[in-house]
DNA sequence: ATAGCTGCAAATGCTTTGCAAGGCC
DNA sequence: GGCCTTGCAAAGCATTTGCAGCTAT
């Protein structure tokens, strides 16, 4: 059997480009390259203003305007996660799987909760033809002003 | 002793007028307009839109960025809390005491989770000389779509 | 060939700000 | 009177959108 013409269901981490194809994403130039960008390290939080600034220091032409696009379509694919921890700036997690977040709101920096951050919930009784998408847990957290 | 100079720490909840100047904020007409209509009833959670909205369908004369500047100030007073869901919205609780939000993302519509829902909060290490502000849990609802 | 992408600039929506006029102590 | 507030309009910011031109398949 000849190597190339298996299509495997578990890619590596780091087949970008086939991450998009299984998401019916075209790989264009600029797609390509900010899909390189968020996945191919480990875990990241980033804004659209912060990619496109990495991005472009990285010398790929791309506008912000495609970055907010690719951002949305990512996250639309499952390949991102949207996270929300302060009105008026949107944050990009490239972790999709279940976790928390500890935010530092005078820096700006959002960080993973780390594994050992437990909280136990029991979902309270919802009224009739609710469901629950998800829980976010932010812990806000702030540096001593020594 | 004469009653009226008697100055109680402990003021009945719908004594506005004595929240206020125990926060040292004046108690101008819009001001105390909007901190009856929000501080009167029970747990509310609104926006500036709907507020001014509350107010102007009330005979209010008040002008949306009045409204604005209020809600921080009573925010930064303690007499409100803001509430984190939803980027590009923001939402004020007059639920300042400890608990969690659920919140119907369609609807934009944030309600109070019940008291019985967080167990048990571990709190993770934290690296030196940080230190937690709050952590706040957001349960994502969705109606079904029947 | 054609459906999907990109880039630019303009538009949007929420929020903040500057400043002159008005109101509370 | 003096300082805080208000209101309006303009500015600000992050994000979205319209549309002409480009590109992957």
């Amino acid at each position: 059997m000849d190597i190339s013409t298996h299509t495997s269901t578990v890619r590596p981490y780091t087949d970008v480009l086939g991450r998009l194809r299984d998401a019916g994403l075209r790989p264009t130039r600029q797609r390509l390259a900010l899909a390189r960008l968020l996945l191919s390290g480990g875990g990241r939080h980033v804004t659209a203003e912060a990619l496109h600034a990495s991005a472009i220091s990285a010398g790929i032409k791309v506008s912000l305007a495609t970055v907010y696009n690719n951002l949305h379509q990512f996250t639309t694919a499952g390949l991102l996660r949207e996270v929300v921890v302060d009105s008026g700036i949107t944050y990009f997690d490239t972790n999709t799987t279940e976790h928390h977040h500890m935010y530092y709101e005078s820096e700006g920096l959002l960080e993973d909760a780390g594994s050992d951050f437990v909280i136990e919930t029991k979902l309270p009784e919802l009224p009739e033809g609710v469901r629950v998408k998800c829980v976010d847990v932010v812990i806000r957290v702030e540096r001593d002003t020594n």
